[in-house]
DNA sequence: CGGTAACCTGGGAT
DNA sequence: AATCCCAGGTTAC
């Protein structure tokens, strides 16, 4: 049994600017010969190895002093599932504050989206709540559209398992996970933090960076920040976020800001405009930035640009790839190449939308979704040393078959 | 141009 | 207890 926690254990006082008016730019508040000083991570998540599972039981008893009242969202639960869509590795800024509750930054407003299941309308049991907002009439259309509402995840399951039967065995497990539409900016840092890492770590350093930006408020055990903007990122240093356990991730995140900040009309505006162009000149575009590759550059294309069709090629895509598209590359590795054809896969099976179908699936991995699927739609992981050993021993082999398949 | 090793870190498996 | 392996990869060789 431990006593409350303090309410903000995620501080960054050397850095943080003045709340209230703007960065004045001559002057950054960055001391470059103290980067010990630093130390935010640690505090930000409690060292204890329970805490992560057990959502506060009084997170609703929250500092803040609501704008408005909750008010209903008209969105039934087949066009969205909380737990299917905040905790599933596209966002790492939301957070669970109680049961059927979470909450996350869009732009400046502070949002809790919450689903009732004891409501009496059962067809529309969402509605959100602004903890904060510099324009409370302007939130619900920032809501709307970071949840993407103007597309039917309905008419997109629908089709997706005309398309594959397997999806349509699936999709029932799976209703209501969609994808979200970011912030740029918040996009590719947070995916930039993401480069052989693990969830856990990634959410500690996308913590850091969000503690750069505006604080928002409090809810539950969680502060909630603005995400910076290019010009508060660029008053951290590398020293500063490698002290703060990013590795080599730091030389990523100093150089994409001075990149983008070179950018004509600024770097935020490039990243935005990028929206409108096809897809492979997105991703090559994003691939200029250090520390954006090819995975990468398809999880800011699909999760904030628009490119519903781009597919972030990953180790858990990958396996559904060889398990359930392309057999032909079982065994293979995982190359540029590759993902390429697996991405290609993907788009000639499910089309268009092909990288929300790809969202989908790729909850299905999840271990913690796995749990809740009929066995029978869980693939068999046996022994990942087993696996891994075979896969390196075949890997010359099918390589060959996979050449001479493709001529 | 395709394949490989190195890269930071921390948690869990061996 | 020490080591290995892996985690939503990218880069430099």
């Amino acid at each position: 049994m431990k006593p409350p926690k303090p309410p903000t254990p995620q501080k960054i006082p050397t850095i943080k600017p003045q709340p209230t008016s703007p960065i004045p730019p001559p002057t950054p508040p960055i001391n470059p010969k103290t980067p010990t000083h630093l130390n935010p991570i640690k505090p930000s998540i409690p060292p204890s190895k329970t805490q992560k599972n057990l959502t506060p039981k009084f997170s609703h008893i929250h500092p803040l002093q609501p704008l408005q009242p909750w008010q209903t969202l008209n969105i039934s639960p087949s066009e969205l599932s909380l737990p299917l869509t905040f905790p599933t590795g596209q966002t790492f800024t939301w957070k669970q504050t109680s049961p059927f509750q979470f909450t996350g930054p869009i732009n400046s407003h502070l949002i809790s989206l919450k689903h009732d299941i004891n409501g009496c309308d059962q067809s529309s049991p969402f509605s959100y709540l602004i903890h904060h907002s510099p324009n409370p009439l302007q939130a619900k259309a920032s809501l709307y559209d970071f949840l993407n509402l103007t597309i039917s995840l309905n008419d997109l399951f629908k089709s997706f398992s005309e398309s594959d039967s397997r999806f349509a065995q699936l999709a029932p497990h799976l209703a209501g996970a969609r994808v979200l539409r970011q912030d740029p900016i918040e996009c590719l840092f947070q995916f930039l933090c993401s480069s052989n890492n693990n969830i856990g770590r990634i959410t500690k350093m996308v913590g850091f960076l969000s503690s750069l930006g505006e604080f928002l408020g409090t809810v539950g055990d969680f502060d909630f920040y603005e995400f910076p903007s290019l010009e508060r990122l660029s008053m951290v240093s590398e020293a500063q976020l490698r002290e703060a356990g990013f590795g080599y991730r730091a030389k990523y995140i100093v150089g994409a800001v001075k990149a983008l900040q070179s950018k004509p009309g600024g770097g935020a505006e490039w990243l935005s405009s990028l929206r409108g162009l096809e897809l492979h000149e997105v991703v090559d575009a994003l691939c200029t930035l250090p520390g954006v590759g090819p995975k990468v550059a398809a999880c800011i294309a699909l999760f904030s640009l628009d490119q519903h069709h781009a597919i972030p090629v990953d180790t858990h895509v990958w396996q559904i790839a060889t398990r359930y598209i392309t057999p032909e590359l079982a065994g293979a590795r995982l190359t540029p190449a590759l993902c390429s054809r697996v991405a290609e896969a993907f788009v000639g099976k499910y089309g268009k939308y092909a990288g929300w179908a790809q969202t989908v699936l790729f909850i299905g991995e999840l271990p913690s979704q796995k749990a809740l699927l009929p066995s029978h739609l869980c693939s068999i992981k046996e022994t990942k040393t087993k696996s891994t050993r075979k896969r390196k021993l075949g890997k010359l082999e099918v390589s060959i078959q996979f050449l001479s398949d493709s001529s």
